[in-house]
DNA sequence: TCAGACATGTAAGTCGTTACATGATTCA
DNA sequence: TGAATCATGTAACGACTTACATGTCTGA
């Protein structure tokens, strides 16, 4: 039993913050957390009625102009119990599954080129992903201390900070968990220089 | 069409270097790739059959002396062209599910002790698995040193490698992918050192 | 008026894990 | 003789992706 359930509590954290759609989910995940989670409409829309069916959740209509439904999730104390459960308990070793770790251990009796190629392609793509975080990375970092949250990083935030606390914590998390992805691509890079500068002898 | 089919590129790939039976294919992505990779039976079986559907592999029978069958895979031109084929195509950007960024995003509003107990678990747990690596380091280092291969690692290039080259050629990027592991773990350690260090204010 | 964002959902299919079932061989 | 390892498979389930279907609202 149990097992996965990975969108699940997901789903059940995000609403811990402030009532969502599913549209607001898929939204906030996108801007805020995609460099560390991702979830897709075939998961949050049934996922939120499973969390519904088990009175974890509670689903209320939003008033909508025209015809078309809207609906707003809210999370009652059983939600939150549960997903502070959840959250107490160890956290299970990922399963890897590096592709580029692959080609590069498979492709070993072929010439020394396509391996070169190989990492160099790979670290141009991770080199391009590390610009985008460095800027990310320096918005926020400004923001942290000088405690104020322009333009962009205020609407996101506002999409799950209640209080002025939670926001400066929020932002908090955020840039670190940035500095993890950072720090990760990083080491990508340097590995990626390591095996160009040893090439086989 | 195409799509995933990680299973049956990893599996091709393997066979390129020599004819392996199912099991023996498990048993050396859990010794050698471990840290990269993984297979279970449930996928590697089933997956060896549609490769000889597809004429990518044949199986062969090996002489077994009871009732039970044994059987090794070859993998004939054709395999081997598509081998390639895969191996240059671009690699796709995995999708990542990282549960313990996950869990430090959503826990920000819980008291600090919290997130000092989950980073410091995870770091633990971290620092157990790199003691691991650097023990294989240190051995894969001395025999490229030294350029020779003493007991266990014999027994486990001798799975894959036909030629003295091969076997030195394979023990490189044995140790390469090491790197990786152990370059990605030292990260999130001093990931968690600066979380840990700089706690909420 | 038309593009693009807002908004909710379903169906089909693939991928992957887990548990089970079976039996042989080897070595202490 | 019994445990461990060798060895091959299947069935059921669960997780996840992709593509599709449908319709609204807002602002240029």
């Amino acid at each position: 039993m149990a097992a996965k359930q990975k969108t699940k509590f997901a789903i059940l954290g995000l609403l811990s913050w402030k009532p969502m759609s599913g549209y607001d989910i898929k939204k906030l995940v996108d801007s805020a957390l995609s460099h560390f989670w991702h979830e897709n409409y075939g998961q949050i829309y049934p996922t939120l009625e499973l969390l519904v069916d088990e009175k974890l959740a509670s689903k209320r209509d939003l008033p909508s102009t025209g015809k078309r439904k809207r609906f707003q999730y809210h999370i009652p104390r059983r939600g939150r119990r549960a997903f502070r459960d959840w959250l107490e308990e160890p956290i299970e070793t990922p399963v890897v599954r590096n592709q580029l770790q692959l080609k590069f251990f498979l492709s070993c009796d072929f010439d020394s080129d396509f391996q070169a190629k190989l990492i160099g392609d790979y670290r141009a793509q991770q080199d391009a992903v590390l610009q985008e975080y460095r800027a990310s990375e320096a918005v926020l970092r400004k923001a942290l201390d000088e405690q104020a949250y322009p333009g962009e990083l205020d609407e996101l935030l506002s999409m799950t900070a209640k209080t002025d606390a939670s926001r400066a914590r929020q932002c908090r998390v955020f840039y670190l968990t940035l500095r993890h992805g950072i720090r990760v691509i990083e080491a990508r890079l340097a590995w990626c220089d390591e095996v160009l500068q040893c090439p086989i002898e």
